[in-house]
DNA sequence: CTCGATACTGAACGTTTGTTCAGTATTGTA
DNA sequence: TACAATACTGAACAAACGTTCAGTATCGAG
């Protein structure tokens, strides 16, 4: 309301969106605060004026993507009838939105470096469970609807997480529309499976 | 034969197995030249007499590493009959030789930092590449062999390699015997699928 | 207007890191 | 033994980076 706490909040948001556009760019390390003091104008104590840390600024990207991604879902669940649209629904939203984003760039930078327990790491950890959890109700969902079978949930939850984390990898610089196509492939194979017979252990 | 000649082959086995070992557990860039330095007793100057750089180093611990696991793979694959038990052995070794290899855990840094076209970035493109054309002729073979169905065998390729890749990442952490089960179910569901009737478009 | 709080500046700091190089030790050869 | 090639040392360097802080500008309340 004030002249004064508009504009703060505003010079937050120009930070924010700067560093988020620079991590996407060029993943986590490899964005300085230097990069960010060039794109914004603002100076360098400014922006620890406005964020703890980088890994803060970093934090609080990553927060409020978890908020963005969860309210655009639940926008598009109605529009989904059956557990396997919902399947492919997901898929397309996760090229869409995440394939680009700063997380997918830098998770690979902090999985790999074991020894700072950092608060990412834990917050990265949480969304994986978070990510078994709804990846778990999607599929009892499918059983409960005749469309799945109904055993080892909690395996095929992993699995299908490993396969939409893994294909990111795999699709990494190809053009928007052929990474859709593999990601449907993929849940395709995920759902019916490539052997040639009907169903066998 | 020389003395001479066999120290300093001694030497640069030293550092690289040292070198091995630290990326493994720290990852590339958290290993630094004074942790080999700490490791190996020698001097970094030694360690730069023998390898061009670090990224030297590595790219040399990435290529002894591609030899043996190629090495090994043929020596099991007689003792597989069908393409299909060529799939689940082929998850066991990746399980078993790669799952804490530097590659596996470096991968994701180099994958992020898009700013330098490094020959690591290189060497694991062309990597991705042999991957690929490897899972194409697994599964090749198992078409031809009825196992499985023939369309779209290079999506199935792709897929195939996102899920092993995926699962790398989604097992971390976990015991061996856990991820072996993982990585079988995981294949499983490469070969089935999990809808519960009969194949379907 | 005044004073305190808030917003912002940018030079300086400390640390870390990969790399170099002048110099020393060791070994093979003539 | 003498000389050159090879193997090795470690102090020094330079660049990059995140962070701090003393100081300045701006704004709202009293």
């Amino acid at each position: 309301m004030n002249k004064k706490q508009a504009q703060s909040e505003q010079t937050r948001k120009k930070i924010s969106d700067a560093a988020r556009s620079l991590f996407v760019q060029k993943g986590y390390k490899a964005t300085s605060i230097e990069d960010i003091v060039a794109a914004t104008g603002s100076s360098k104590g400014n922006i620890y004026y406005h964020f703890k840390s980088k890994e803060g600024l970093f934090s609080y990207l990553l927060h409020e993507w978890d908020r963005d991604w969860l309210e655009k879902w639940q926008a598009r669940l109605p529009s989904y009838a059956t557990a396997t649209a919902k399947m492919y629904g997901l898929a397309e939203q996760i090229v869409r939105e995440d394939l680009n984003h700063p997380l997918t760039r830098a998770a690979d930078e902090f999985f790999s470096n074991d020894e700072q327990k950092s608060e990412i790491e834990e917050k990265m950890n949480t969304m994986m469970q978070e990510h078994l959890l709804f990846n778990r109700q999607l599929i009892q969902e499918g059983v409960d609807g005749g469309e799945f079978s109904g055993e080892q949930i909690e395996q095929k939850a992993l699995v299908l997480e490993g396969i939409i984390v893994g294909m990111s990898r795999v699709c990494r610089n190809q053009p928007l529309e052929q990474v859709l196509k593999h990601y449907q492939f993929a849940i395709d194979t995920f759902l019916h499976g490539i052997a040639a017979g009907p169903q066998q252990s």
